[in-house]
RNA sequence: GGCCAGGUAGCUCAGUUGGUAGUAGCGUUCGCCUGAAAAGUGAAAGGUCACCGGUUCGAGCCCGGUCCUGGCCA
């Protein structure tokens, strides 16, 4: 298979619906089939070395037994953005291509995801600029600034609350270093060649009691203590890694602001409102193709493997030389189905 | 069994000298989102004020009784 026909295949849902056990399933499948593919993580915590726990990172087998991208690269007292991790996703993804493996993108955020495979420009940022800004905004109030936008760009500054000092702080930001901001996001257009999106899809109830079992099993894992540890060496100081799910309610705990049970029951209720905030923007993409997550993996991958997923593990693709099928057709045709 | 404190939104509670309840916190639901997205932000829905009776023009609030919860004493 040359690679130029080579899709990139994104493995998306909310947490806890088994994306990283699909992600496991498909590569060890299409590597029996004779045809390797890589894992390219787009999530913003994997990132980070010694969040293993609480951002429920693979094992050490599983990232032993599949090649992972932008798993355990950076400090946690490194700040994520999503420019960064744009490029350097798809750096990985046109590196994999390029040897001949199908990337397989997995994360749970869909602005991460779409950065990568869809038409996403940002505009610049200068550290300077936005530490002034931020410097203002504490002195004045957030009001001012908003204030200012409102005179500098009505449009934008339609667009984004008077509260919202994040995006008030970037828009100005932006608006400085261009001269005009946008404050809506562009179409669900891709920029990458032949991107196929699975994402898995499970009831409410089920995916509530999933994160409620998956934080159970993170305390009784030693969450608190990774915690404590990464505290120790600066957790606090970072500005992404400290915010993340759990991560956060535990500091809280150790900074003796709640107790235990607190932080565990607020890590249950918060991440069970970030399931729904991931599926709210999944929900508006109309190109995934959903798969239920209560089944197997092993099962999911060998009905992906027969269907949307076929030509990557068709016999006779070798043999073919040019002609990539598109990831719609789903005729059953000749190709003998993979289960059953 | 006696005394005390309570029973108001899914949870924790406010509720001023009685005028048919709260900008409450959390949760829930829905929306927005371009260099912190596991982040940030907006809005909405939710209550026969434990139950029965009484006083009053009018009771979450006062009186009597019943039930329930917690604490103390036996």
């Amino acid at each position: 298979m040359s690679a130029k026909s080579l899709p990139v295949v994104a493995v998306i849902g909310p947490t806890a619906s088994g994306k990283t056990a699909l992600a496991i399933a498909l590569a060890r499948r299409m590597a029996a089939a004779g045809q390797p593919a890589e894992i390219v993580n787009a999530d913003s915590m994997l990132v980070y070395r010694g969040m293993d726990i609480g951002t429920a990172k693979p094992t050490a087998e599983e990232l032993a037994a599949v090649r992972h991208h932008l798993v355990d690269v950076w400090d946690i007292d490194r700040t994520a953005t999503v420019a960064d991790f744009q490029q350097l996703a798809r750096e990985a993804i046109a590196g994999c291509r390029a040897r001949g493996v199908v990337p397989l993108l997995v994360g749970g955020s869909s602005l991460y995801i779409r950065a990568i495979v869809d038409e996403f420009e940002f505009p610049g940022t200068d550290p300077t600029v936005r530490a002034r800004l931020e410097a203002e905004s504490a002195r004045v109030g957030v009001a001012h600034l908003y204030e200012r936008l409102r005179t500098a760009d009505p449009a934008a500054a339609a667009g984004i609350e008077p509260n919202n000092e994040r995006r008030v702080i970037r828009a100005l930001e932006v608006i400085e270093l261009t001269g005009h901001y946008v404050s809506t996001l562009p179409e669900h257009r891709y920029a990458l060649a032949d991107v196929v999106q699975i994402g898995l899809s499970l009831e409410r109830d089920v995916l509530d009691a999933r994160i409620a079992a998956r934080v159970d099993r993170m305390w009784a894992d030693g969450f608190v203590d990774e915690v404590r540890r990464l505290e120790a060496r600066g957790l606090r100081q970072g500005r992404t890694a400290c915010r993340a799910l759990g991560y956060r309610q535990v500091l809280d705990f150790l900074a003796g602001t709640i107790d235990e049970a607190a932080a565990r029951a607020a890590t249950i209720t918060r991440t069970r409102r970030f399931a729904r905030k991931q599926l709210g923007w999944f929900r508006r993409d109309d190109r995934i193709i959903w798969v239920d997550a209560t089944r197997p993996a092993a099962e999911l991958a060998d009905l992906l493997l027969a269907g949307p997923l076929r030509r990557l593990v068709a016999p006779a693709a070798s043999a073919q030389p040019t002609e990539v099928p598109p990831a719609s057709s789903r005729q059953p045709a000749e190709v003998p189905p993979a289960v059953e």
